[in-house]
RNA sequence: GGGAGCGUAGCUCAGCGGGAGAGCACUGCAUUGACAUUGCAGGGGUCACUGGUUCAAUCCCAGUCGUUCCCA
C-alpha cells in the first residue's frame, strides 16, 4: 500500500542508482534500432549546477527518455570541458592561500596539481546532474583533456595550420593584465559605464600659442600617441593636415593626418592616435603607416617607452598623473561626462587592454562560409527559427579567432620554433624535428610554444571527438551526425557556431540537424540570477524541498519558445502538489483493486465511461508526443497536467466510484482494469518529464512488470479508440453536473444535502444519459432523485436549461422568488446578447458569401442553440411569474 | 547606431484570423472515505495605443509609446 504522501527524497536516489547500474542509459543495446544522439553542451569542470543547467538538461533528458521509450538506440553523450582559465584560477587560488604561486612549482608539477584537483573536486556537476535525473550514458563520459580528445585537438590544429586556416600573427589582442593571457572577443564583457571625455590641447608646431584639441576617454594612452586624425572633409582642420603638433609631457612630434575614422560630430572632431593600444587606432595606423609605441608591460604598468616620471606606474595611477600634469600646464581644455562601454575580462573582472603581440589565430571567416550555407540550406535548423538571424549576423561578421592562451592548463600548442624563429607545426616533437631537419639540413634545438589553446577550440570538436574521432570508431559511424543540440542563446556563438565550423570541415557533415535554443532562467522579478545580486535560486535546494520531478516539471512548463523563464518557488510548489495528486490517484486505484491486467485491450471496453477515458488518453498521447516532437515543451507539460488532474482525477475517478463500489461485477472488473490501464498510460506519458515518481509508481502498482518504466514502450494508441458517441454522452453528463453544482452553490444548498432533480423535455441523448449514468449523476451531483418529469412543473422550483432540456430542482425551501427571477433574467439577457451577435454576423451578406461554409454552419447552429436556450429560460421565467 | 523579443486577468505566462485561457493570488462553501500538498463554486481582461488588410483582427501589416536582451 502506498504511503499517504509522496516522499521524493526517499526514492530518487534509489531509482537513479538502479537505472545507472542496470545499464539502461547505455547506447548500443538496440543494434537494429535507429540511433538518436544528443551531446551534452559540456559544463565547465569547475562548475556546479545552476538553474540554466537544470533547464538545459531537463529538456535534453525529456527528449532522450522519450526517444528511448520510442525504441531508438539513444546516446546522450555526457562530459565536461577543462575550462582552461577558470580551472587554473581555482588551483592558483588554493596555492595563494598557502602563499604560493604556480611558478613555485613549474609547469609540469602545477599541471599535476590541477589533475589532482580535478580528481577530487571535478565531479561535482556530474553528480548534480544525476540528482536532476539526467539519463546520460555515463559509461562514455568524456573530458576535453582526455587522451583521445587531446589527440583530436592536436590533429585539428596541425591540419588547420597546414591548410592555412590557423596562423601566427602579430595583432592587437584582448590582453588580461591580471591573468597575463590573451582572451577571445567572446570572453570580453562590454560594460556600460559613465566615463569622461577629456579634452587635451596639443600645441601646434611652429605656431606659437595655437593648439589642436583632441578628445580622449583614456588619457594615460596619450603617452603612446603617434598622430592626430581629423576627418578629410572637416573644414576646421583642413589646413592642419600634414602639419605636426607636439605631444605634451613627451615632446614627440605628432603628424596630423586625414582619415575617415575621425568623426567630426564626436568630441572636437580631432582624435589622438595610439595604434598600439586601441583597435580602431590600430586600423588607422595601418592605413597611414603609423608607428606603434607600446607603453605597457604585461600587467599594464607603464614601461620604458614613456618619460621617466611615468615609468612603473599602474595605468590608473598614470591616468591621474597625466591629468594632473596636463592641468598644471594648462593644456586640459575641459572634461565632459561620456557614456561608454569598457571591456572587462569575464573571468578576471579587470579592464582588458588591447595589446600588440604574437598569437595564434583561426581564420574563422573562411570556416564560417560553409557553416552559414549549411543553415541557409536547412541542413541545420534552429528552433525557434528566428535565432538563425543571430547566428547569421555573428557568422557573417566573424573576426579572426585568437586561440592561444598564456596559461599552463590546457592543450599545449603543437608548434616548435627553430633557432631563427621558423615554426614547425606537427603532431609531436619527433615529426617537428624531422621537418626541421629538412628545413635546416641538420638537427637543431627546437623550442615548443609554451601556450595552450582556448578551451573552446576543443569544445568545438565535442560532437565527434567524444565519439572517438580521429579514430574511425563504430560510434563515429553510428552516432555522427548527432540529432539535436540543446542550449541557451548566449551559447550560439561559443558552441553552436564553432561546432558547426569544425563539424563541417572535419566530418563533411553538420554536427546536428536541429539546434533548440531555450530561454534564460531569471528570478521571479525577471532579473538575471547572479551571486552578486543574491537572487540565485539553487536547483539543488529546490530538489531537496520539492523533489527533482517538481523542479523538472516547473522548468518544462515554463519552457515556452522565445520567452525567458521567470522562476518562482511558488510554481515549483504547485507542481510538487501535482506530483502528490498523481500519487494519491494511484493510491486510490490501488485501494480499489485497480491492478494492471495482462493483455488488457482498451478497444474492448463496453462501458461508455471507460470508452470515454480510453479516448481521452489517446488524445492526451497525441498532444504529448506532438508537443515533444516539435520542442513545445510547455505544451507537453500542460497537456499531461490537464489530462491527469482535470480529466482523470476530477472526473473519471469520481465517475468510476459508483462502478468500483457497485454490485455489477462485470462493470467493476472492467472499470478496475480500465482505471489501472489509464494510470499506466499516464505514467508512461509523464515519465520523460517526471522520471522518479512515475518509475516508483510503476513499480509499486504491479509486481509483474516486464521492464522498468524507463525502457518500457511508449503507448501506441489507434485513432479508433477515440469514440465520439462516448464523448458526446460524457460531455453532457459533465455539463449537467456542473449546472447542478453551480445552482447548489449559488442557492447555498449545503454540500451534504441531497436534492431532487427532474428533467423536462429531455431529448434522446439526455434520456439515454439518465438511464446509463443515473447512479453516477446522483452520486456526483448529490441528488436524492433523478427522473424525467411527468406532469406539471412543481411550483417554486429552481430551473435551468441544457440544450433542449429544462432542469427542475424543486427545493422550495431554498428558493427566494425575487432572486430566482433576476437570476433567470440575467441568463436570458446573456442569451439575448449572444443571439444579437450571431444574427448580426449572419445578417451580413458578405460574411455568408465569403466565409467558409463550415464557419457559417457553426454560426447558424450557435444561433439556433442560443434561441432554444433563451426560449426555455423564458418559459421557466414565466412559470415563476405565475407564482408572483 | 544595428538587430531581436516582449506588452493578454492582481501576478507569472499560454494562445491565436471565426464564441478570451492556465497556474498562482482573491472571495464563498466543504473536513472521518485517494488526496487540505484537497474538493466545489465564483469574481476578475477595450488582449498597450493608432491606423491598414479582411466578410471577420487579441492574432496579419505599418506606425507610436513602453520595456527587455544581444551586438557595435
Amino acid at each position: 500500500m502506498l504511503e499517504k504522501n509522496y516522499r521524493p527524497d526517499e526514492i530518487e536516489q534509489k531509482h537513479y542508482e538502479a537505472w545507472e547500474t542496470s545499464g539502461v542509459f547505455s547506447c548500443g543495446q538496440r543494434p537494429d534500432a535507429q540511433p538518436y544522439t544528443i551531446v551534452i553542451p559540456p559544463p565547465n569542470v569547475t562548475g556546479s549546477l545552476h538553474m540554466g543547467h537544470a533547464l538545459n538538461n531537463t529538456l535534453q533528458d525529456i527528449l532522450v527518455r522519450y526517444k528511448r521509450m520510442k525504441g531508438f538506440d539513444v546516446l546522450w553523450q555526457p562530459g565536461t570541458d577543462h575550462a582552461g582559465i577558470a580551472t587554473q584560477m581555482v588551483v592558483e587560488r588554493q596555492l595563494a592561500e598557502q602563499g604560493e604561486t604556480r611558478h613555485d612549482y613549474g609547469r609540469e608539477k602545477f599541471i599535476e596539481k590541477v589533475w589532482k584537483w580535478k580528481a577530487e573536486s571535478g565531479g561535482t556537476i556530474t553528480k548534480q546532474l544525476r540528482r536532476l535525473g539526467a539519463s546520460c550514458d555515463w559509461s562514455r563520459e568524456r573530458f576535453t583533456m582526455d587522451e583521445g580528445l587531446s589527440a583530436a585537438v592536436q590533429k585539428v590544429f596541425v591540419e588547420l595550420f597546414k591548410a592555412g586556416l590557423v596562423y601566427r600573427d602579430k595583432r592587437l589582442v584582448n590582453w588580461d593584465p591580471k591573468l597575463h593571457t590573451a582572451i577571445s572577443d567572446l570572453e570580453v564583457e562590454q560594460r556600460e559605464v559613465t566615463g569622461n571625455m577629456w579634452y587635451f590641447k596639443y600645441p601646434l608646431e611652429d605656431r606659437d600659442g595655437e593648439y589642436i584639441t583632441v578628445g580622449t576617454t583614456r588619457p594615460e594612452t596619450m603617452l603612446g600617441d603617434v598622430a592626430v586624425a581629423v576627418h578629410p572633409d572637416d573644414e576646421r582642420y583642413r589646413d592642419l593636415v600634414g602639419k605636426n603638433c607636439i605631444l605634451p609631457l613627451v615632446g614627440r612630434k605628432l603628424i596630423i593626418i586625414a582619415d575617415d575614422y575621425a568623426d567630426p560630430e564626436k568630441g572636437s572632431g580631432a582624435v589622438k592616435m595610439t595604434p598600439a593600444h586601441d583597435f580602431n587606432d590600430f586600423e588607422v595606423g595601418k592605413r597611414n603607416n603609423l608607428k606603434l609605441i607600446n607603453i605597457f608591460d604585461a600587467s599594464a604598468v607603464l614601461n620604458d617607452n614613456v618619460p621617466e616620471d611615468f615609468r612603473g606606474l599602474d595605468r590608473f595611477d598614470a591616468r591621474a598623473k597625466v591629468l594632473a600634469e596636463m592641468a598644471r600646464l594648462d593644456l586640459l581644455d575641459k572634461i565632459e561626462e561620456n557614456p561608454m562601454t569598457v571591456p572587462y575580462g569575464d573571468r578576471s573582472g579587470v579592464v582588458i587592454e588591447p595589446w600588440l603581440m604574437d598569437q595564434w589565430f583561426v581564420d574563422a571567416q573562411r570556416l564560417a562560409g560553409p557553416a552559414i550555407t549549411a543553415v541557409e540550406q536547412g541542413e541545420t535548423k534552429f528552433v525557434p527559427k528566428n535565432w538563425e538571424n543571430t547566428y547569421y549576423e555573428w557568422m557573417r561578421n566573424i573576426q579572426p579567432w585568437c586561440v592561444s592562451r598564456q596559461i599552463w592548463w590546457g592543450h599545449q600548442i603543437p608548434a616548435w620554433f627553430g633557432p631563427d624563429g621558423d615554426i614547425f607545426v606537427e603532431l609531436d616533437e619527433a615529426a617537428a624535428q624531422t621537418a626541421a631537419r629538412q628545413r635546416y639540413g641538420h638537427d637543431v634545438e627546437l623550442k615548443r610554444d609554451p601556450d595552450v589553446l582556448d578551451t573552446w577550440f576543443s569544445s568545438a570538436l565535442w560532437p565527434f571527438s567524444t565519439l572517438g574521432w580521429p579514430e574511425q570508431t563504430p560510434e563515429v559511424k553510428r552516432y555522427y551526425q548527432t540529432d539535436v543540440l540543446i542550449t541557451g542563446f548566449d551559447i550560439i556563438f561559443f558552441w553552436v557556431a564553432r561546432m558547426m565550423m569544425a563539424g563541417i570541415h572535419f566530418m563533411d557533415e553538420v554536427p546536428f540537424h536541429t539546434v533548440y535554443i531555450h530561454a534564460l532562467v531569471r528570478d521571479e522579478n525577471g532579473q538575471k540570477m547572479s551571486k552578486s545580486k543574491g537572487n540565485v535560486i539553487d536547483p539543488l535546494e529546490l530538489i531537496e524541498s520539492y523533489g527533482a520531478d517538481a523542479l523538472r516539471f516547473t522548468l518544462t512548463a515554463f519552457a515556452a519558445q522565445g520567452r525567458d523563464v521567470k522562476l518562482s518557488t511558488q510554481r515549483v510548489e504547485g507542481y510538487r502538489n501535482f506530483c502528490t495528486k498523481l500519487w494519491n490517484a494511484a493510491r486510490f486505484c490501488q485501494i480499489n483493486g485497480c491492478h494492471p491486467v495482462d493483455g488488457f485491450d482498451p478497444a474492448s471496453v463496453q462501458l461508455t465511461l471507460n470508452k470515454w477515458i480510453v479516448g481521452k488518453v489517446t488524445e492526451a498521447e497525441r498532444a504529448m508526443s506532438g508537443a515533444i516532437d516539435t520542442y513545445r515543451f510547455n505544451e507537453a507539460a500542460s497537456s499531461i497536467y490537464q489530462f491527469t488532474w482535470n480529466t482523470f482525477c476530477d472526473w473519471y475517478v469520481e465517475f468510476a466510484k459508483p462502478m468500483l463500489l457497485g454490485d455489477d461485477a462485470t462493470a467493476r472488473a472492467e472499470t478496475r482494469a480500465t482505471a489501472a490501464w489509464v494510470l499506466d498510460q499516464i505514467l508512461l506519458l509523464m515519465h520523460p518529464v517526471t522520471p522518479f515518481i512515475t518509475e516508483e509508481l510503476w513499480n509499486e502498482l504491479s509486481e509483474t512488470r516486464e521492464n522498468p518504466l524507463i525502457i518500457s514502450a511508449w503507448p501506441e494508441l489507434s485513432d479508433g479508440l477515440i469514440n465520439n458517441d462516448a464523448n458526446e454522452e460524457m460531455d453532457w453528463v459533465v455539463r449537467l453536473i456542473s449546472h447542478v453544482r453551480t445552482i447548489r452553490s449559488e442557492m447555498n444548498v449545503p454540500p451534504a444535502a441531497k436534492i431532487p432533480l427532474m428533467l423536462k423535455d429531455a431529448g434522446e441523448n439526455a434520456q439515454r444519459c439518465l438511464r446509463t449514468h443515473g447512479d453516477l449523476l446522483k452520486r456526483v451531483a448529490r441528488l436524492s432523485k433523478l427522473e424525467v418529469l411527468s406532469g406539471a412543473v412543481p411550483p417554486g422550483a429552481i430551473q435551468d436549461v441544457i440544450d433542449e432540456a429544462t432542469l427542475i430542482l424543486p427545493i422550495a425551501e431554498a428558493i427566494d422568488l425575487g432572486e430566482e427571477k433576476s437570476r433567470l433574467d440575467k441568463e436570458i439577457g446573456k442569451q439575448n446578447g449572444e443571439i444579437e451577435r450571431f444574427e448580426k454576423k449572419l445578417g451580413n451578406q458578405k460574411f455568408v458569401a465569403n466565409a467558409p461554409d463550415a464557419v457559417v454552419a457553426t454560426e447558424r447552429q450557435k444561433l439556433a442553440d442560443a434561441r432554444q436556450t433563451k426560449e426555455k429560460l423564458e418559459e421557466a421565467r414565466a412559470r415563476l411569474a405565475g407564482l408572483g
